[in-house]
DNA sequence: AAATAATCCTGCGGGC
DNA sequence: TGCCCGCAGGATTATT
């Protein structure tokens, strides 16, 4: 399940390996994702030179100058090198290939994105809504509070609202308001400054003890051909109701929010 | 304006 | 053993 620390350390582990080549091919198995993929596609990437890789929210893009190439990861989607000629398997979606390597993009759910975006520094219009990155300077305790002031739902769907803030998945929702203290039921607006403050420097804290879980494996992330292909931080609360607290004992407690699985502990989180 | 529900899709685990 | 059901997840869209 790519949240942004997945999709950071899949951009740090390709960029070294693909951006400075040269396309000489690309592949499409799949006529559509959660969009329609472009129909010449693959006929106008190959020739192309790879600039760059950036990140924006969970969506990649890869920068040929004269457009970019969008990819998101979706829920079940990654981005793996293999050698060339290495048959796809099933779900194998898409490959770009270059001299020396090829990316493989498999998602057995389908949920990802695969656009482009022609001409010189155009913002596709999938990132004109999106909200703050959490891992800048801008986002900041100040900043939180400010923005839920007007937010009577709970914290938790606001925290993983890609319109205020970018990348912050179920998974790290959770966790982030157990390092916080903060109970995921506690309306955004009725959170103190002081809180907000704990809070902002949770998710960071959470996020980037993330990518660096995965910085260390970051070979090993993009070069595997198996494996689940994720690797989050050992959870303190998700997916373990009715287990202790590692910090009280208490049984960790679980409900639905907006639709998704929350967890925490209802004697730290207040 | 904000909040919620439905939607896309496949794989997997539980229950019978 | 195998089928059915529910659930998992991100973000868009539609609906209150």
């Amino acid at each position: 399940m790519p949240e942004l620390p997945e999709v950071e350390v899949s951009r740090r582990g390709l960029e070294p390996f693909i951006a400075g080549r040269t396309v000489t091919a690309a592949v499409l198995r799949t006529p559509r994702l959660r969009n329609d993929i472009p129909e010449g596609l693959t006929a106008l990437l190959p020739g192309l030179h790879l600039q760059a890789i950036h990140r924006r929210g969970k969506y990649l893009l890869f920068d040929f100058g004269c457009g970019q190439l969008l990819l998101h990861l979706g829920m079940s989607g990654s981005l793996r090198l293999v050698p060339p000629g290495t048959p796809p398997q099933k779900h194998d979606h898409f490959d770009l290939c270059f001299p020396d390597t090829v990316m493989r993009f498999r998602d057995p759910r389908r949920f990802g994105v695969l656009d482009w975006l022609e001409g010189l520094g155009q913002q596709h219009p999938l990132l004109n809504a999106l909200g703050i990155e959490p891992l800048t300077d801008d986002f900041s305790g100040d900043w939180l509070y400010q923005a839920t002031r007007a937010r009577r739902a709970p914290i938790k769907p606001v925290l993983m609202d890609a319109h205020l803030i970018v990348g912050i998945g179920n998974i790290y929702a959770s966790e982030s308001l157990f390092l916080a203290g903060i109970s995921p039921l506690r309306a955004a607006c009725r959170i103190g400054r002081e809180r907000c403050e704990r809070l902002a420097g949770a998710v960071k804290e959470t996020l980037a003890a993330s990518i660096a879980a995965g910085g260390s494996s970051v070979r090993d992330y993009v070069h595997s051909d198996g494996g689940a292909g994720c690797f989050q931080l050992q959870c303190a609360v998700y997916d373990r109701a009715g287990t202790s607290c590692t910090h009280c004992g208490t049984p960790i407690r679980s409900t639905r929010q907006a639709g998704r699985s929350t967890y925490w502990c209802p004697c730290c989180q207040t």
